[in-house]
DNA sequence: ACAAAAAAGATATAAAGTATCATTTTATTT
DNA sequence: AAATAAAATGATACTTTATATCTTTTTTGT
């Protein structure tokens, strides 16, 4: 069975297990997702959608729908570019999903999801606990080059 | 003198060392973003600068007058929050706005830019080298909540 | 079968950002 | 100072991103 499969069946025990369901309007913007293999805005989903089956969402669907996907740990949403990934993580586990990060590249857009290390945390924490703050945020991106594009 | 005014001269100053002019267009941006004390959009400061005098700017005026003070310095965009922030540093000199980060507080979404140590950045640096990337941002977005709001 | 809840559709509109061309203002050269 | 070039701003239209709200359909529990 190809990895996408696999990860659609993941999905879907996922989303009962949480009590909910990956319904097939839910599905088929996952599928999309994984094999965009990059990260897509929700109009370029949309788009993808609509020209494989007939019967047009609407956008305000399609945003419904990633929201779902990322309370499900399914997705990430790429704040500094406005697009939507797939959780690289869909086929281990859920552990990944907190305190993962991004790097992404600014050349050819591939991003990778990284976790970060606890120490790394700590200082980041102590950093802003210093300014009197608590940390809340769990998902940074960094923007970089990566290597084949270096 | 106010602290504004002085902002405002070594603004000034500073566009002219760089060979540009901070015209009375920009500076009444500027002004009015050093005024606000807390991350605006652009169309909130269109409103204010709007309302202050009655020739009206289009939005096309407001984002490129944006973008010049942030290429001068003078101001941050937050893109997570897609709001642009006077940088509090104006008035001392240009060296914080390299690698200086920001803690945005979600409850009264106050912000303190904070200068990050050469540590934290090696660490950062050395996590993305791991992964075959080489880091470019310069300014990272936390979001948390501040001592106030706790 | 029926009511309640969840999901999806439809429509309209707000908010953020950009492309492009015309006009005005400022600086430079003769 | 007049002519010209360059920089900044204005005007207009449009694209992209995102949400509010109400209706209809589908699913679930009784």
């Amino acid at each position: 069975m190809s990895n996408i499969e696999t990860a659609i069946l993941k999905a879907e025990q996922r989303c009962r297990d949480q009590g909910s369901r990956l319904t097939p309007r839910r599905r088929q913007v996952l599928r999309a997702l994984i094999e965009a293999g990059e990260p897509v805005s929700a109009y370029g989903l949309l788009e993808v959608c609509n020209t494989q089956s007939l019967d047009a969402m609407p956008a305000m669907s399609m945003y419904r729908i990633l929201d779902y996907l990322v309370e499900q740990q399914l997705a990430h949403r790429l704040v500094s570019s406005k697009k939507y990934v797939a959780c690289s993580h869909i086929n281990c586990c859920t552990e990944h999903f907190q305190r993962t990060h991004f790097l992404i590249c600014s050349e050819c857009s591939q991003v990778r999801e990284v976790e970060v290390s606890e120490a790394l945390i700590a200082s980041l924490s102590g950093l802003a606990g210093a300014e009197g703050f608590h940390l809340s945020s769990r998902q940074l991106e960094f923007s970089g080059v990566c290597n084949e594009c270096h």
